[in-house]
DNA sequence: TTGAAAGCGTTACCAA
DNA sequence: TTGGTAACGCTTTCAA
C-alpha cells in the first residue's frame, strides 16, 4: 500500500539507504547495466516506484555533458508549412527520448542568437534549422556541422547537412503540368528570394518558361502567407505583365497559402478557376483538398522530413561525426480541379 | 583582435583565472551584482566575450534547481489551432528568458506520462496544458497545481487554473446569431465529448435550440479535423435528421476545419453556400476569410491565450503561490459570407 | 569588494 | 557483483 509518501525530495542517496545499498549501485540498476543481478534491480526498482523517485536531470546532464534535448529553429510556428515537420521531428526524439524545444525567431536577430546559445550553454545537444540560417555565435565553434542539421531550406554558410527535396525538380514538374494543358500565359508568385528554397523554386520556373519559347512573368512576394498571396495576385492583376492589360491564364505560387489568397483574389476580380485562370500550389497542405476548386499543387513529405532531419541529427551527435551532407526526398505533384483535368501522369522519371 | 580561439571548453574557471579574479566574482559579476564595481564587471565581460564563454546551464540548473524551461502538452501540434497559442506563449517566455519545450501525446497515454515526468526530474519547472488532462504521475505531486496551467480546455481533475473563452456564450452568440438570420433547421457538428471543450459547445448549442422551440441536430464527430468533419456532413445529409430526408438549412461546426470539410461535402452534393446552406465555424483561423465563401465563425484570441497563460504559469512558478483561478478572454463573432448577410451587431452586451 | 569552500545529485572509475 | 569516491561547473554563504 506504500503511495507516494510526499515527503521533501527523493533524491538517489534516499533510495539507495531504503535498498541498503550504494547510489552507484542504484545508478547502474536504472540504467539496466548487466552487472546487477535481477533481484536487485528489481528490489530497487520498487523502492523507486513506492517512493516516487524520478532521476534529477540537471544532475544528470551535468555530470555526463548531454541534454538529450534538440532545438528547432523557425521563424514562425503559425506558418502551416512547419508544425507537422516539427510533429515529424518529435516523433523520432520521443522514441529516443530526446526532448524537442521550439523556438520561433519572428525574424529576430536578437532572438536567433540566443537560440543559437543554447546549443553552447548545453541546454541542447543539437539544433535543427528550418529558417536557413546558422546563428552566427555558432559560425565559429569547431564542429558546429556535427550537431546542427537543415531541414527543407538550405544554409548558406559551412556545410550544413540538409533534408530536402529537389525544389526545382519540383518546379518544373509544376510548370510542365501547366503547360502541357495548353497554357501559354503562366506567371509565378515567388517567395521571399533571400530564400534559396523560394530562389530554387523562382530561378527553375523562369528556366521552364524560356526554354518553352514563353516569356517568365515574376511577382515576387515578400512572404509566402495568406494576405501576402491576396495582395500579390491583385497587383498581379492591376499590372497586367509583359504585355499591358493582360493577364495570365495559370498562375504557379510558391507556397498554398499564396494560392489561397491568390484564388481569392482571382474570385473577388470575378475570373472563374480553373475557367478563367488556372493554379497551382506548393506544399500540399491538408486544406488544399477542399479548398475551391481543390487545389493542385506539389506536396512536400513534410512529416517525413522531420523524421529524416532528427534521425540524421541524433545519429551524427551520437557518432559524433557528420555522416550524409544531403538526402533528398520524393515529392508528389497531386492534381486536383483548379487547373482542370491533368493530361499528363503525376510524377515524371 | 581576440577571437573566440577555440579551445578545448571553457569553464567559469579559465574566465576567472584569466581575469585574476575568483570564480565567485565571475559569477557574481555576470549576474549584474552591485557589489561587483564597474570596472571589474567590464574586465570580466571583456574576457568572456574574448574566450567565448558560455554558463553551463546545466550546472547552474543543479545548483539552483530550477531550469528555467516549460513544456507545452497539447494532443497534435499539427492541428491548425495550435501552434499560434504556443507562439503566444513562447513569446512571454523567450522575453523572460524561459525555454518552450513542445510535446506532442498524438493520443499516446504513454507518451503523455512521459512528458508528465519533465516536471518530476527537473527538466522543466512548469506545464501548460492544451489537452486538457493533467499526467497521472502528478496527480499526487505535491502543490502541482502551482506550476501548471491549462489553456483552451479546462481540466477535470484538480484545481488547475485555466485560460479561456466562455464557450457556451460563444456558442450562444453562434446560434443567436443564425437564428437571427430566419434558420429554424440548425445543425450541429460538435467536437469529440470527452472534451469540455467541446461538450459546453454541444450543451449550449441544444440550450439555444430548445428555448427557442426547435428541436436540436447534433451529429458528433470524434476529431476536429477537415477529414472529420467531411465525413461528418456527408452522414448528417445521408440521414435526414429528426424528420427523414430532410436537410438542416444551417450547420454550426465546433471548428473551422470541421467548416472546412463540412462545406466542402455540400458542394459535392450540389448545394449552394450559403443560398441552400449556411455554415458557422469555431476558432477564426486565417483561412477562414479565403475560403469559398468566407467563414462566419467564432474568432478565440488563441496568441493571447498564449500570453495569458505564459504570464499566469510563470508567475505562479516565481511566487510559488496560485494566483487567478479562471481568467477568461473575449471571442468575437466574425460574420463573412458562409451565412448571408448579417442582421445582427457583431458582439451581444 | 573579494575569496574560500561547501555543496547541488548524478555518473563512472577504481578497488575490493 | 558491489562500494567508495572524485569529479561535473556552477551558486551562495560565510569570512576576510
Amino acid at each position: 500500500m506504500a503511495r507516494s509518501t510526499s515527503d521533501a525530495r527523493v533524491t538517489m542517496a534516499v533510495v539507495a539507504h531504503i535498498a541498503g545499498v550504494d547510489v552507484s549501485t542504484v545508478s547502474r540498476a536504472l540504467k539496466d547495466d548487466p552487472r546487477i543481478p535481477n533481484v536487485t534491480r528489481r528490489r530497487i526498482r520498487k523502492i523507486v516506484s513506492e517512493t516516487g523517485y524520478a532521476v534529477n536531470q540537471n544532475a544528470r546532464r551535468l555530470r555526463t555533458g548531454r541534454s538529450d534535448q534538440i532545438l528547432v529553429i523557425l521563424n514562425n510556428i503559425s506558418a502551416t508549412f512547419f508544425p507537422e515537420v516539427v510533429e515529424g521531428i518529435e516523433d523520432i526524439s520521443s522514441d529516443r527520448g530526446v526532448g524537442v524545444l521550439v523556438g520561433s525567431t519572428r525574424g529576430s536577430v536578437a532572438r536567433e542568437e540566443a537560440m543559437g546559445r543554447q546549443l553552447l550553454t548545453g541546454v541542447v545537444d543539437g539544433l535543427i534549422l528550418l529558417n536557413g540560417r546558422v546563428p552566427s555565435v555558432l559560425r565559429n565553434m569547431p564542429n558546429h556541422d556535427r550537431c546542427i542539421v537543415a531541414v527543407s531550406r538550405s544554409v548558406a554558410e559551412g556545410a550544413i547537412p540538409l533534408i530536402s527535396i529537389d525544389h526545382g525538380k519540383a518546379m518544373d514538374v509544376a510548370v510542365q503540368h501547366v503547360l502541357s494543358l495548353g497554357h501559354r500565359c503562366i506567371a509565378h508568385i515567388a517567395g521571399p528570394q533571400e530564400s534559396p528554397t523560394f530562389r530554387a523554386r523562382a530561378d527553375s520556373y523562369k528556366r521552364n518558361m524560356i526554354s518553352a519559347g514563353l516569356e517568365p512573368w515574376v511577382k515576387v512576394a515578400e512572404r509566402f502567407d495568406i494576405d501576402t498571396g491576396f495582395l500579390a495576385m491583385k497587383s498581379l492583376l492591376a499590372s497586367g505583365g509583359a504585355a499591358p492589360g493582360s493577364r495570365p491564364t495559370a498562375v504557379i505560387c510558391a507556397s498554398d497559402e499564396i494560392a489561397f489568397g491568390a484564388m481569392r483574389a482571382a474570385r473577388q476580380k470575378g475570373l472563374g478557376i480553373p475557367a478563367d485562370i488556372a493554379f497551382v500550389g506548393f506544399d500540399g497542405l491538408a486544406i488544399g483538398a477542399v479548398s475551391e476548386p481543390p487545389l493542385t499543387t506539389i506536396r512536400i513529405p513534410r512529416r517525413q522530413m522531420g523524421w529524416a532531419g532528427a534521425e540524421m541529427l541524433l545519429d551524427n551527435i551520437a557518432t559524433q561525426t557528420k555522416g550524409e551532407l544531403y538526402r533528398e526526398l520524393p515529392f508528389e505533384l497531386v492534381v486536383r480541379e483548379s487547373c482542370g483535368a491533368a493530361v499528363m501522369p503525376a510524377l515524371p522519371d
